[in-house]
Formats: structure tokens, C-alpha cells, sequence
DNA sequence: AAGTGGTCTAGACCACTTC
DNA sequence: AAGTGGTCTAGACCACTTC
């Protein structure tokens, strides 16, 4: 655990005792400094993740200030977390009992605009895998994924089963690093209406992605329609 | 002009002109630190912000790789930025003709869920303004907006007919700072059919958004509803 | 005028990648 | 073993806020 992260466990743990209420300042940056025994840079690192997280804002001469939070959301099962987690890493992290039925899994030509995503040459082929996503019973989600062979040689279904970042993670070198997402409202196909068990005129929010290694190379395509009001949150800033 | 800042927008420009091709390596700091002549540290705090963009992935011990850019944004007129810039403001940025209907500006009490969100007490008052926001003669978002009065106590209507973000940055004290967004799914009411001219089975995305001050305190509620495929962007890192 | 955070430096130390 | 980026330090300098 590094210093800076020692800080930041710190300072949160003030805000939630209500040492440092919201709408107060932060002890000035010399004085964190003396208390957590650290480096001004070191207390500007912790600070800046703090910011980026939405916990504080920052104003020039003035200091740091701790944010009104926002109201304890209201569906944060049903949240769609904006940082990198698979569907099934953040759904157990709540505490769900999470199924996958994987309804396609095939090799295919990707489609021309999925191929140049992912930087595949005109011949090549990709994984197509079709899922649709179970939590405590009730499907959430369906998700059209395609990733290179070329990139994972020895794939298989069961792989897709349980959880393709896990794949990744645990049987491959890879790292995953970043992604880069579009979101947008949509309505479901009649088959996506059967399968995720909701009305013809039940709104999804619609998540296209495309996933990179820590190399810089995109990996994966993916296309997820949330149902049940699913909510993507963010944070922005400046 | 700061140093960092110089160094994003010359490695930008290399990325750009091909200098440093898409899947290379970046030159490691070091050379940096000689092309920019600043130190190891600037360099650093000069890639922490093209990674936050989303341009460039970095590796431990072997370098900063740049990213296979995202295939052009095929919406990109119909895109709702990640950042912090009002509906006028954005809009006019890509050239578009804008107008703002003004369907209401009351004041009133505001429901118990916002007065939550704003910290305001049970009988404070705040501005409900409804907008229609119309660019190039197309209606494309409509707007319900709750400020506080306490904070602005000469708002007029003819601020929200232009922008309350340049009313706030202009004729006020105040920094805007950053928010916090949920995004969702939802069907129009049948009024919204009307004002936004959309089929009554056309999905809406809504952003729901609370807007913070830079000393921390939140000072707008607004529920944003876009039509005809607006989208969200979004880079997720680590 | 005093207090504050942001930028920037040179350099130490370490963990990771690469060969 | 050599090269790489990440963390951390003490301290300089500046711009902004506060009084």
C-alpha cells in the first residue's frame, strides 16, 4: 500500500466520522502533511483521486472542501459501475447469486465497423458471443461480445459461461486497462423482449464498448442492453 | 500557459501527425524530459492527463503505449460531453444555430428528493425552469431545472432563454465545478411527445445531474431528456 | 500581508519489464 | 543486468484567496 493511498483511507475516514463535515475545508495541505507524516506532493496525489472519485472539490488559494454527498442511491443494485469491472465481478461484489446463459458462441466474419474497432485485417475472424445476464433470478442484461482469435487461440464456452474478464485475467497475460463507451437509450428486439422478459415498449440503455489491453490494442467489442432501469453513474469535472 | 500543458499539446501533435504511430511506444521520459527540457515529474503530470483522455495506456516497467484511436464518432452532433459545458455552449462549439423555448420559470417548492439533493431546508424556495433546447430547428433535449433562490436571487427568464451557466459564470461570484450524472433509459410522457416531436415509443436518454460549486456545494438539480439518439461518452480506466 | 494550493525541479529508491 | 515508469522527498516559486 502506497503512502499516497494510506492518506486517502485517512482523510475518507474523517469525512464519514464527521470530523471533516461536508461543506468544511480540509485541514490545510501543511498540516495533513505533519499528521499522516508525508510529503506536500504525497498529500496532492491523495487529494487528486479523492477529486476524481467526486468526494472533494478544490478551489486555488482557498483549500479543499468536502462535497455535499449525493442522496444514497436509490438503485444501487441496479447500478452499472463506470469503472472496469465485468458484469460478474461487480454483481457478486453486491452480494447476488449470478447466472449467465450463453445463448451464441460461434466464429464469424465481424461486421465491417465492429473489424475496424478492433483493428482486424478484412479475413479474419472473431469470437461472437451472445449472453444474457441472470442476477437473483431476474435477467438484466444481454450482451453481443467479439473479440479476435487471434488474440485468445483457445477460447471456449465455458469460459463465456462464467466470466470472460476472469479468462483473461486469470489464463491469459493480458491486462486489461481501459475502455471506451457509448451510451444511449434503445428499444428491444422482439427476441431481446423474450429473453429478457420485459414489455415491447420497455425502454434499455445501451452500452457499446470497446475494451484495451495495457498495451494499447482493443481487445473486445462489446454491445450491452441493460432492462429494469438499469442507471450508469459518472463523475464530471471542470 | 503551463509546462505540462505544453508537452500534451506537442505529443498530441506527434500522435497526430504520425510520429508516434497508434500501438508504439512513446520515447520513455527521459528523452522527454531532453525534446520538452522539463523535468521527469512534468512529463509524468503531462501523460496522467492524456491517459484520463483516453489517448494513450501505460505499462509498468516498459512505457506509454498510444492507443488505438476509437473509429470517428459517427454521432458526433448528437453527442452529450462527458465534461463539463452547458447545452449552448457545447452546441455552439460544433456550429450549430441554437434556441432555448422557455416552457415554464416558477418558482416553487421543490419535491423533497431534490430539496435533498441541494441541502435545502423544508420551506426554502427554488426556480423550476422547463426548457426545450433546439438546435438547427430540431428539438433535441427538454430540461427541468431546480436552483435554489437563496443562491440566485435576481435570476430572470431571459437567463435561462440564453444560458444559466453563462448567467453563473458571468454575472456571478461563483465557479461551477463538477457534477454528478445518472444516466438512464425511460419512455417520453405524452407532453414530452409534443414538445420534443417524437413517436410515443421512442426511447429518451435522461441525465440526471447535480451541479457542484467549487467550494463544494450543489447549487442545481437538472433532469435532462435527449431525443433522437443522443449519446454519452465515456472513458473507463483501470 | 499572510495563508493557501499548483507547478516545477533534481534526485533517491523501488518494482516491473526486457533481454 | 539494464531500462523503464511510479512514488516520494525538500524546497523554490508563483497565483490566488483571505483578512
Amino acid at each position: 500500500m502506497h503512502k499516497y493511498e494510506q492518506v486517502v483511507r485517512g482523510i475518507k475516514q474523517g469525512i464519514d466520522s464527521g470530523e471533516y463535515p461536508a461543506g468544511d475545508l480540509l485541514p490545510p495541505a501543511q498540516k495533513l502533511c505533519e499528521r499522516y507524516d508525508v510529503s506536500k506532493i504525497t498529500i496532492k496525489r491523495a487529494l487528486d483521486q479523492m477529486e476524481l472519485e467526486g468526494l472533494i472539490t478544490r478551489r486555488k488559494g482557498s483549500g479543499a472542501y468536502v462535497k455535499t454527498p449525493v442522496p444514497a442511491q436509490k438503485g444501487l443494485d441496479k447500478e452499472v459501475s463506470a469503472d472496469m469491472l465485468g458484469f460478474y465481478a461487480q454483481q457478486t461484489e453486491l452480494g447476488k447469486t449470478v447466472r449467465t446463459d450463453v445463448v451464441d458462441f460461434d466464429v464469424a466474419s465481424p461486421p465491417k465497423s465492429v473489424a475496424q474497432s478492433l483493428t482486424m485485417e478484412n479475413d479474419e475472424f472473431a469470437y461472437y458471443i451472445c449472453r444474457v445476464r441472470i442476477a437473483d433470478g431476474t435477467p438484466w442484461t444481454i450482451e453481443y461480445t467479439y473479440m479476435p482469435i487471434k488474440l485468445f487461440p483457445d477460447l471456449r464456452r465455458h469460459d463465456a459461461e462464467v466470466s470472460l474478464f476472469s479468462y483473461i485475467n486469470e489464463r491469459t497475460d493480458y491486462t486489461i486497462a481501459s475502455s471506451h463507451r457509448t451510451i444511449r437509450a434503445v428499444k428491444p428486439t422482439p427476441e431481446e423482449c423474450r429473453l429478457l422478459d420485459v414489455a415491447d415498449d420497455e425502454p434499455l440503455l445501451e452500452i457499446e464498448q470497446i475494451v484495451y489491453f495495457d498495451d494499447g490494442r482493443p481487445f473486445q467489442y462489446t454491445r450491452q442492453r441493460h432492462a429494469h432501469g438499469a442507471e450508469f453513474v459518472s463523475v464530471g469535472l471542470k
